[in-house]
DNA sequence: CGATTGCTTGTAATCGATTACAAAAATAAT
DNA sequence: ATTATTTTTGTAATCGATTACAAGCAATCG
């Protein structure tokens, strides 16, 4: 680190030739003799040569690094995302850089300055709740084709995005309900304005709809995928006179919570009431009881996002412009069962 | 993006100035006369220039980013240091890198290349279990410096360390069991090698001696800070003889998997058996029943991580200490109760 | 045999900001 | 008024790799 660094000089020097050919020698071997390959090859190692990244990336005008936008990295699921991408792009000469879109002290930079800074090359955002103002000057700056949307994605730009079906997921969710004998099914939301809310629950609509379920609107009750949120609406459940036999919730953590809230009232899962979640977090396995909900491939989905980032970067010329949707699953556990009659 | 970049020369023109000038405009105001200065403040902002951070970082030898080694990015407990981390660093001039350790693909990369590239200036582990070899590199290439441990930390160096005081936590758990009336009390450990593991479990025995406390070598149970470890437990205290009246767990994560595999052999909590966990992970609050825990300051933990590292790096005036340990608090919930007589 | 093509190589400009050095200007001191 | 000192400024070299351009050389072709 001290000692003064090498470069393509010394090892041009070292190996008789240019550095146009140790450069060369690098990026594409097959532009050189296959002698001049081994010379090079040799002084690189004699010298201990290291290719300087800064450097590179200012005559090539790149960064060398992706920018992965977070909504929230202390959510466990969305850090199993991250994984995946993680995954793909540490394979490739792109370093990732992180960041956590609820964190307010990283709110006053303009997420186009990133690019316009040269510091990143592309994106992935999971947070679909971009602004339309930092939208359209992604478009204005013509960055937009290096955007992928990941998990979340953003209703009001046509972005390429990789997704899990969740209006499958919900599909499945209310048909397994429906097929255990469930007739009264409730649903807790997410946030209201996030795209997922809305996949759910209007998947959750069609299928109560395809069925012939009777739709109450006291049924649909709104929360926001935390924890909390599940234990307020067992309060709202419990005090309904038409008490619904099941629930399906639109996350994992919003269904552990409803169910230790139903506990609290004395409501027994899945006796009293059957409770469906979404996600398939590690949890799920282990709470009480061990969870039904609708299995998500989080790696995977990560992995298909940084393919897709990979393939936008690489090939300009053809951008595919697609939306890929991942199948999800139904996860069967002990919290749904038939109702008792 | 596309427009050829405007660059000092341009702005130099604009203002009328040098290129020296404008460069030291930015970098040190003070040493440039105020109407220089506001001539380059309105250049700048006539021509829309941006600041290349690949040329700057090239002349100045630096990276311009820090690397975050995360045992597993899939783990919330993980994710909210680095939720403490980013936030420092999002006001700095420093991007963050990330990698997951137990990302086979990144493993054939020797991390002490990441300071020879010129990819990093520092680097935070939060993973404990580096090589000894890997270890020595560092020393070798004397980039020891700008190294910190964070939450987890190397027994083989005595690199700065920022760290939960987690015999203290060890401590106040066994007090608190004892302070109930329990006297036969088992621990759930994390995974053989784990300084954690050491640390919580050495406490733990001392705060035993103390209290004279029976000793029996089959309430240590080996566990691996895993959901799966402590349902696994779960089978082995329900098959002894003397079965102990509380248990201790090196995580909460174990906390639950033990008190879904109690359950499931008919053993209630807390009614039959008091349990503890370790961490506080947001979930704590929401199991049946209500998780009493050691709480750790996580994201306080990753800001001290981060602003040491600033101050190592001499980015920031800053403080020496060489190993940080936090205090941690006991958060009482409803999983432990006195004893049945 | 001269001309054309293809392969390999080297020279030198380039990417954009920083800074050593020196000169010029402004201020203070004698 | 003159010298010494400080402040401000500009010129040009520098960081290290890439690549346009041109040239050298051998092989192929008519």
């Amino acid at each position: 680190m001290d000692r003064k660094a090498v470069t393509v000089q010394d090892v041009a020097r070292v190996a008789g030739v240019s550095t146009a050919t140790v450069s060369r020698a690098l990026s594409d071997p097959n532009k050189v003799s296959e002698d001049a390959r081994t010379a090079v090859r040799n002084a690189i190692s004699a010298t201990g040569y290291r290719l300087n990244k800064a450097a590179r990336n200012l005559r090539k005008q790149q960064a060398g690094a992706v920018l992965i936008l977070v909504p929230n990295l202390g959510n466990p699921f969305f850090s199993q995302i991250l994984q995946g991408i993680s995954a793909v792009f540490s394979e490739t000469e792109f370093s990732i850089l992180v960041s956590d879109t609820s964190d307010p002290s990283e709110r006053d930079l303009n997420l186009v300055d990133y690019f316009l800074d040269r510091r990143i090359d592309g994106l992935i955002s999971l947070d679909g709740a971009l602004s339309i103002s930092e939208l359209e000057l992604f478009k204005h700056h013509s960055v937009d084709d290096r955007i992928v949307f990941a998990c979340e994605w953003s209703p009001l730009v046509d972005f390429p995005s990789v997704r899990s079906n969740n209006a499958m997921g919900a599909k499945l969710a209310i048909q397994h309900l429906y097929d255990l004998g469930h007739r009264k099914i409730a649903h807790i939301t997410g946030p209201e304005g996030n795209v997922l809310t809305r996949e759910r629950r209007e998947g959750m609509l069609q299928a109560r709809q395809k069925l012939n379920l009777p739709t109450c609107v006291e049924w649909i009750i709104r929360g926001d995928f935390s924890l909390n949120s599940g234990f307020l609406a067992a309060q709202e459940i419990a005090g309904m006179d038409d008490r619904p036999t099941a629930v399906f919730c639109a996350s994992d953590m919003v269904a552990i919570g409803l169910i230790s809230g139903l506990k609290r009232e004395g409501i027994s899962v899945p006796n009293d009431i059957s409770v469906v979640g979404f996600d398939d977090i590690e949890i799920a396995e282990f709470c009480d009881p061990p969870l039904t909900t609708i299995k998500q491939n989080r790696v995977g989905l990560g992995r298909a996002a940084a393919e897709q980032l990979l393939a936008q970067m690489g090939a300009r010329a053809g951008k595919p412009d697609r939306i890929l949707q991942l199948d999800v699953q139904l996860q069967t556990r002990e919290s749904t069962v038939a109702p008792v009659p």
